[in-house]
DNA sequence: GCCCTGTATCGACGTTTGTCAATACCGGAG
DNA sequence: CTCCGGTATTGACAAACGTCGATACAGGGC
């Protein structure tokens, strides 16, 4: 058993460089969590949504209808983006406002090496 | 009700093209599958391990111990990667090879706008 | 102050996911 | 053909997820 191919297979407890030089798990926690953040069709559309508008961002009352889904619904999933870094909030008199973070995209796109 | 803050929020049934232009839903599901292979840590390790072992790939015997899993979870994550488009497995005698797709990498890179 | 409206949170529900033990499948060695 | 070992599938279970209705919070207008 254990029959080691090509290279010396240790893990002794978890994360042996094995193909890729030093994985660390922590950090895999993290770019997980934000690509979980766009494995969902509805977030994928809020987020396309999001992003399509500009340094302005969209007013959460614009995505609630094409989202088609609940309000609460569309606040759940918006939060999730939130607290990927996909997308950031603020609040403007009544309405709050979406607006994209382009550096968290681009941490997902090098994560794609 | 309804306060369409810049642009007209149609959605009569699903997808108005508020921000972005013309939002496929159906390649939406697609993009979140693939999106969902790479949002789990041990999947994220796994990816890691074929993607750098080059067009070889790596033997599945060599991916059980670093990832910290039984050998059907492993298998079980390596099927969703393979599903996804994301890896290709290969039988070479009594093993079997994984090999990256960079295909399909390249797609979701795509998908990051 | 009180209402009205937009957004977030809570509670609950059914579905999906990650995990393992047990088992089936499949190819090579004898 | 029969054993043996690597891989895939099945069954079961707890945990997480997506969804909505009800409700709470916050800000503007009166």
């Amino acid at each position: 058993m254990a029959r080691t191919s090509t290279k010396a297979a240790a893990a002794e407890l978890c994360c042996a460089p094995v193909g890729s030089p030093e994985f660390d798990m922590a950090s895999a926690e993290e770019t997980a969590r934000g690509f979980a953040a766009l494995a969902d069709p509805v977030r994928l559309h809020l987020y396309s949504l999001v992003s399509g508008a500009g340094s302005d961002g969209v007013c959460v009352c614009d995505l609630v209808g094409p989202s088609g889904r609940s309000q609460p619904t569309v606040s759940h999933h918006l939060r999730i983006l939130r607290q990927a870094g996909l997308v950031a909030s603020e609040r403007r008199g009544t309405w709050v406002w979406y607006s994209a973070q382009p550096a968290q995209r681009a941490t997902l796109r090098a994560a794609l090496d």
